[in-house]
DNA sequence: TGTACATCAGTGAACGCGCGTTCACTGATGTAC
DNA sequence: TGTACATCAGTGAACGCGCGTTCACTGATGTAC
């Protein structure tokens, strides 16, 4: 696999290694020097590219926030073929990423890794949750000037609706809660009683 | 503080110590060695009392459950003034265990414990989703019949809400990100759009 | 094109540390009679 | 009430382990001239 004395592409190595450390063993069975071993190199390599553990879960997370941003703006679609319908599917973004990229998913919502703690990664998930926030804009746009709910508010709800269901039910753990339906039905769901509630025709 | 050769309330101490260290450091930087030190005692006397760190680690998620179930059920407090106003004292509830109890939380939500792995465990966590799922009976039978929801999928709308509320803004990290509103408030807006959505006068 | 040199990525050995776990033990408690 | 004894909670010393971190080092790369 490795060539000569340099790796070349440590970096990328270790950030792989991470995130199967983590999905294999959760964001606290994972360690720099395992990732070091995992890589193939001695542990005081990880060193050249990363301050310590904790900016390496940074940029898993950073990374997963960027993969996220995209995620939803792929679900998104430009609102097509209708605002309430491309919601939907943003929400089903947000599913399949927490499902797909556990590791990630982790590294973001369950380190304990405060996301002000790094302005990189702080200002990927802003970016994340702003499509989220873009897509709630022109939903809200589209309904009666009278009764339009604020816009923040009902970004914020369905934010932590998707992450609550992912969080709870959207793994593969096996260990989860069996429930009578899929994640991406009791989202979809959820959010469509969510809009009646606000007034859409839906 | 001890007195003599025997501790007296080792098992209780040992779970004190739990408390405090995960509410200080988090799931993961709680320590079987340093519970006992905590304690005052060697670091061989707590395997008397736990099998092994994820015993005890289960023993205050279980514990927890059993509150939660507890503070539901005062929310709750049999449906008064009347069921909606019931159910969003429910959510209150919640919250307010999540806030006061941030230790108990993480061992039941963030710990990477499966509850599936104690049957203890489970029975408790059953239980506390019980509260809220006979809370959501009586709420959905006072429906007009012809547009009742199924009962479950309305409760893990709930529960998958305020757990989404709790995780991403409920606790006084600092770390986590602000929002223009409390997290009760935030509940309380969502559960009254989506119990409209459902048709409730509200 | 060739050579000298600066830069830099990775080495490997070493350290101190705290953890989990075990072991034979010992001091206290409580119970049978 | 007193004594013998079983039970049991906690001791303390020891172990192997893996981690994080440091250090002087070395091999490869690339660039100036």
């Amino acid at each position: 696999m490795r060539r000569g004395y340099h790796h070349g592409n440590l970096k990328e190595a270790l950030i792989e290694a991470a995130l199967s450390l983590i999905s294999a063993k959760g964001p606290g069975g994972f360690t720099f020097a395992e990732a070091a071993r995992q890589a193939g190199v001695s542990p005081a390599a990880p060193y050249r590219h990363f301050r310590d553990r904790d900016a390496l879960m940074a940029e898993v997370a950073r990374r997963g926030y960027t993969q996220l941003e995209r995620a939803l703006d792929e679900g998104w679609n430009a609102g097509r073929p209708d605002p309430t319908r491309a919601l939907i599917a943003v929400g089903r973004a947000f599913l399949a990423f927490a499902r797909n990229e556990p590791a990630c998913y982790a590294a973001m919502f369950e380190s304990g890794l405060p996301v002000s703690s790094d302005p990189d990664l702080h200002a990927a998930a802003e970016r994340a949750f702003g499509v989220l926030r873009g897509a709630v804009e022109t939903v809200v746009a589209a309904m009666p000037a009278a009764n339009r709910p604020p816009v923040t508010m009902m970004a914020l709800h369905l934010w932590a609706q998707a992450h609550g269901i992912a969080s709870l039910f959207g793994r593969a753990d096996g260990a989860r809660r069996p429930i009578p339906m899929t994640p991406e039905e009791l989202l979809e769901a959820s959010t469509l009683i969510y809009l009646r509630g606000l007034g859409e025709p839906g």
